[in-house]
DNA sequence: AAGAGAGGCGTGTACTATGA
DNA sequence: TCATAGTACACGCCTCTCTT
């Protein structure tokens, strides 16, 4: 019986050429080789020369077909018009940044960087008299391409990201911020990412706009909106970004206590308020709707609370549910959440430890085991040459790993997101009654050991917190100052 | 293949708004 | 004044992508 599987490929050392074996006789082995145009010959081996080879991946050399050269030729490759248009937007951003960093208005004397003072915690503040349009900001730095997805458009812009539009594809660059290293002197200030926001209208100095480069690129622009007196800071206004807390406080100025209201139950999809507890024994898992209202304009957010262990209603925060493709519904089961803490293992044995967190649980590192073993591959067979296949099934594992994973938890089947990586700690459980009990069960064991004995992850306090007494030092045991 | 850099994620602390 | 819920952010580790 032999290693040599018949019809997969093998390099032999000290030849280049890429082996198919094709059959074992008594005393030799036989392979061909295939040249570019397909033509074989065939080689043979005595059995003592076949430890020369060895399996391989490599594609056989082939001529590609003409239709596909021509529809991968470089020239109309979708990647290679997006490079070029990516380094277009690169060069006019930064010809257009060299030419109008410190913009003059016509006829105004020349104003320079030295009107400006720097400081080392990347402020920016006038100098000097600065008079209104006076000076015109533009951003420089290394572009990259924003994916079209509309969502993290969203999300790019709420967060502040500096963007520059194309006009014709419409497609998005960010700028990265280029790097300066003040100690060592290298690099370039990016003065545009030292203007920092402000909600406060009146304490805006700077007007954020943009211009368009040439007739075909959109880049963002901060201009004076004022004549700009020494030592004023540069910063720009960006009106204030309604969160859920506002809202809440503009529904309840508007509603008064709106809080968890009855009429509310009668349009939950059907289901009773305690439609999730598993059995007239077992601890009710609930779901208690909630209203948020936004505005006065009436709007409903539908909201989850969890109960569990005879213990009151925990809402849970929109962060922690999580909607698979096909619509179901997950909780994110993240240990060191305040709510996950406090479904879990009750109010009150949470209000007695200082950041309740589940993270040391030996029963979720149980749980854990078992997710990756239900995600690992089928082991290796006998052939010495599938070693190196399996550590290429482990490698893409991620990018062919489920979207979920079923573990049994004390006879319970539970239904998982499989995790984003072996690190990951949330575990990602169906929203079902009986999968989340079981889980529930299983972490609840372990709540006074993680709340008392068991160790926490160290805190090294940096950046603004350096110095501060908090609560953290009792576990930490890393801030050894003072 | 190795290294660098950006960004995501998990964990934890600090702060703020709100209500009792 | 205190407790609570929610949010912002720091830190460190990790993955992914790009460059060399």
């Amino acid at each position: 019986m032999s290693w040599l599987v018949v019809g997969k490929k093998y390099l032999k050392k000290d030849s280049s050429d890429i082996f198919e074996f094709v059959g074992m006789g008594s005393e030799h082995g036989t392979f061909k080789v295939l040249d570019l145009h397909g033509t074989a010959t065939e080689h043979v081996f005595p059995h003592a020369d076949l430890k020369l080879f060895r399996a391989t991946d490599k594609a056989v050399p082939a001529k590609l077909a003409l239709e596909l050269a021509t529809k991968l030729q470089m020239d109309v490759c979708d990647t290679w018009s997006l490079e070029l248009e990516k380094a277009q937007v690169q060069a006019a951003l930064l010809t257009n940044h060299s030419e109008m960093l410190v913009f003059v208005v016509a006829r105004e004397s020349l104003l320079d960087v030295s009107q400006l003072l720097f400081t080392n915690t990347h402020k920016i503040y006038a100098a000097g008299k600065i008079k209104k349009h006076g000076l015109k900001i533009y951003p420089f730095g290394s572009v990259q391409l924003l994916k079209e997805d509309l969502a993290k458009k969203q999300e790019a812009q709420q967060a502040g990201k500096v963007l520059l539009k194309v006009k014709s594809s419409g497609r998005q660059y960010q700028v990265l911020a280029g790097k300066v290293d003040i100690q060592k002197e290298t690099g370039a200030i990016p003065a545009f990412f030292w203007i920092p926001s402000t909600e406060e209208e009146a304490e805006a100095t700077m007007d954020l706009s943009s211009t368009v480069y040439q007739g075909w690129l959109e880049i963002p622009c901060l201009k004076a909106r004022k004549p700009l007196q020494a030592g004023e800071q540069l910063q720009y206004y960006k009106p204030p970004v309604q969160t859920g807390r506002k809202k809440l406080k503009t529904t309840r100025l508007a509603f008064g206590k709106a809080g968890f209201v009855q009429p509310f139950k009668a349009s939950w999809k059907g289901r009773s308020a305690n439609s999730m507890s598993c059995c007239s024994t077992c601890a009710p898992a609930s779901t208690v709707p909630a209203l948020l209202w936004q505005r006065a304009m009436v709007e409903i957010q539908e909201r989850v609370a969890l109960a569990f262990a005879g213990g009151r209603h925990v809402p849970i925060p929109p962060a922690l549910l999580v909607v698979g493709s096909d619509g179901s519904k997950y909780l994110k089961v993240r240990p060191s959440h305040g709510a996950i803490c406090k479904l879990i293992c009750g109010e009150a044995k949470c209000k007695e430890a200082k950041n309740p967190s589940l993270a040391a649980s030996p029963a979720l590192a149980k749980l854990h085991g078992q997710i990756q073993k239900a995600l690992e591959p089928d082991q290796p067979g006998d052939d010495i040459f599938e070693a190196k296949d399996c550590k290429r099934k482990q490698l893409s594992k991620k990018a062919d790993a489920p979207e979920t994973v079923t573990i049994s938890v004390n006879g319970t089947d539970v239904v998982l997101l499989a995790p984003k990586s072996s690190k990951t700690t949330d575990l990602i459980v169906k929203m079902e009654p009986q999968m989340m009990q079981a889980v529930f069960d299983m972490l609840a064991v372990d709540c006074e050991a993680c709340f008392r004995e068991l160790p926490k992850r160290a805190y090294t306090r940096s950046g603004k917190y350096r110095g501060k007494r908090g609560r953290s030092e009792e576990h930490s045991g890393k801030d050894e100052e003072s």
